[in-house]
DNA sequence: CTCTTTTTGTGGTATTTGCAACGGACATTT
DNA sequence: AAATGTCCGTTGCAAATACCACAAAAAGAG
């Protein structure tokens, strides 16, 4: 794949917003970025090899799995096409990985040495000398920095979720935090995705809408709900 | 308090990690630091404002809340001193901050302007040209993705065990991510501590613990626990 | 449209968990 | 030594949830 190609892909994620194609062909070189191939269930990356790179899923699906120590794998997360994944590990460092990555189905992943981007001015003098920077890394300083702030508000809303008791709380709490300030909204799961994320049951999910709805708290008919 | 008291406040946490007392009064300029008193109860930030600056605590202890709309409120979480908070809001820029945080008790709040870490160098120019950093801004810079990462993959662990469906697994789980290889280790919990970070009743914790005992999984004695 | 597949709601039952209250072990204070 | 407070395990019970199986409804395929 070429690497306007690769531009093309990737050019929506927030990591490369406003970073232009001859911006980004720059950085290929200088983030010593490359293009992998696996096949379906090869493995990307093993527990226990440091994860020093950011990967890119141009292609396919990856999944993220951790084996507990009598051989039980089990799948942490999903990651899709134009998603982005282990920058978390990469810029923490000092933490070893401990889950597996391998490929759902053929994939293709581009690798970013995103260490680079701190270091990549490497005349670095006593203060209160200055070192220079490309503007777009700059851009892609900021960008990554939103990026992983992002994720972080994320996971903390999810936290919030999982760490409510009740079904019942569990839902509503998804509910406001995914409606806004909407009364009328349409859930994005259908009801086995949506007890995947609340991490619950799904018949009992079914039984706890359908107790609310009897007691007139929400309304809803399939995916589209209602608080009353 | 002296910028260089404050100085000795902050150095030992990681977004400070290498920095030099005369580079922090540079910064203390540079990025409009400042502090703030606020006396026990005292909001904060309240709900709906934006969090353009990022908090450390010098002293005293604050809480994050969140209110529902019939006037409930929670405590999501707490933050102690010598503790950052906001970076997360500060840095993804266009979420709405739902949260009012208010001081526990008399506690002295360090406000730093991080966005300014980003726009520091005002000349930017068209590519390819290359605007210039202070070192010590980019060694920030470096930390603060340091310090975002990790607490991502710390926010990461603790969803793990909240996705876990039953009291066991969530014990197990915790156990594996905190005790490493070891396996005799000392909870950085008591009871009730570990039953809420697991979010399960502190009852039902000991139930169980013991019930694990009972089968030979594990072995403990207050603190002090065994893995077999 | 019909047939098939997937999704959703329901019912019954077993299991897990929460709740409330209490007593013993241990440490601290008086 | 007695009194107090905290932490932990224990008990009985009630409530919530998971599990399983199935029917009704919706969505898709031909």
């Amino acid at each position: 794949m070429s690497v306007l190609h690769i531009y093309e892909k990737v050019k929506k994620h927030p990591l490369f917003e406003d970073i232009l194609p001859n911006e980004f062909a720059e950085m290929y070189d200088c983030l010593s970025m490359y293009t992998a191939i696996y096949s379906k269930n090869e493995v990307i990356l093993l527990a226990g090899e440091l994860m020093k790179l950011v990967g890119f899923v141009l292609s396919g699906n990856i999944k993220i799995t951790r084996e507990d120590e009598y051989g039980k794998t089990t799948i942490v997360s999903e990651i899709s096409a134009l998603r982005l994944f282990g920058e978390a590990h990469a810029y923490a460092g000092v933490q070893q990985n401990t889950a597996t990555i391998v490929a759902s189905d053929d994939c293709e992943i581009l690798w970013i040495n995103y260490a680079k981007i701190l270091t990549c001015a490497p005349d670095i003098c006593p203060f209160p000398t200055k070192i220079e920077i490309c503007t777009f890394h700059m851009q892609l300083l900021k960008n990554m920095l939103r990026v992983m702030a992002t994720k972080n508000l994320l996971i903390n809303q999810k936290n919030e979720i999982l760490s409510k008791r009740s079904i019942r709380e569990k839902i509503l709490c998804f509910f406001n935090t995914y409606r806004g300030s909407e009364k009328k909204f349409v859930a994005p799961f259908n009801r086995e995705e949506m007890a995947d994320y609340l991490c619950v049951d799904r018949s009992a999910l079914s039984k706890e809408l359908v107790k609310m709805r009897n007691e007139r708290i929400i309304n809803f008919k399939l995916k589209e709900f209602e608080i009353l």
